[in-house]
DNA sequence: AGACAACGGTATCCATTGGATACTGATAGC
DNA sequence: GCTATCAGTATCCAATGGATACCGTTGTCT
């Protein structure tokens, strides 16, 4: 039997997992979905708060997510017209890993700072010692 | 004062976790910081283990991450060349909140595709409903 | 001696994506 | 009428990603 349909090995590219994985790992669908654990927002409120996309890329990510079932879309009759965007169970679901990600992002901050700097000066020396 | 410097919020443009919390999110540093997960890695099987990644964009790709302080680069002076790369005491903390994601991913599967069916569906309806 | 293979990349080119900016459509308030 | 509000599209251009070809070094094979 083939195993590319099991959940799932994420090393796998004919494995959906890896797919899912990578759409977690887009650059604006995690902030979105952080910014929904607080609740519905709706869209002029999210690209206040996600600080800053385009709203064409925003919309590209919202239908993605809600393609996805992680969000849901919900429109008001009114004007000016009122969208509302809210986490599916399963978008709640995927918040705590999320949070774990971005706990480790902000915590590590000084130490990846600290790296960059050392790197670019080794690479300014190493430029400076062989100038061809 | 200001708190731009501060560990730190996502959501801050100007926050340097988030540019931390996005190169987590790159397409392919989160697999090949899980592939060095079981220890040194060489460049050639790493694009193997990766599947399938061009050389270009996995140099480029473990570039960011050595600068970021997250894996290193050894070279041993060897013909043909010998190149290991391999997660710093950084690059290893990151691998738990990592793991976690990729969990979530790999048993979220089946709920996302099923998801994604419905959506289609739905999709294909309304356009035949509608027929411009 | 000459050809070939192994490895870790670069160089070049083209397709896809992302982003900036301007615009639309419906309606309520002035 | 004129303007403002909201949730997007449309259009265009820049940046990124990917496919493919190639390079330098040296050991082995013939």
């Amino acid at each position: 039997m083939d195993t590319n349909n099991l959940p799932g090995n994420v090393l796998d590219p004919n494995c959906p997992s890896r797919v899912v994985f990578q759409r977690i790992g887009d650059k604006w669908a995690s902030l979105v979905i952080q910014v929904l654990g607080d609740g519905p927002v709706r869209f002029s409120e999210l690209r206040k708060m996600v600080n800053v996309v385009t709203p064409k890329v925003l919309t590209q990510t919202l239908r993605t997510l809600e393609r996805d079932g992680l969000i849901t879309r919900t429109v008001y009759a009114q004007v000016p017209p009122r969208v509302e965007y809210e986490l599916t169970a399963l978008g709640e679901s995927l918040l705590q890993p999320l949070t774990m990600l971005r706990q480790w992002a902000e915590s590590h901050v000084p130490s990846i700072l600290e790296a960059r700097d050392a790197y670019d000066d080794a690479q300014d020396d190493a430029l400076l010692g062989s100038p061809n």
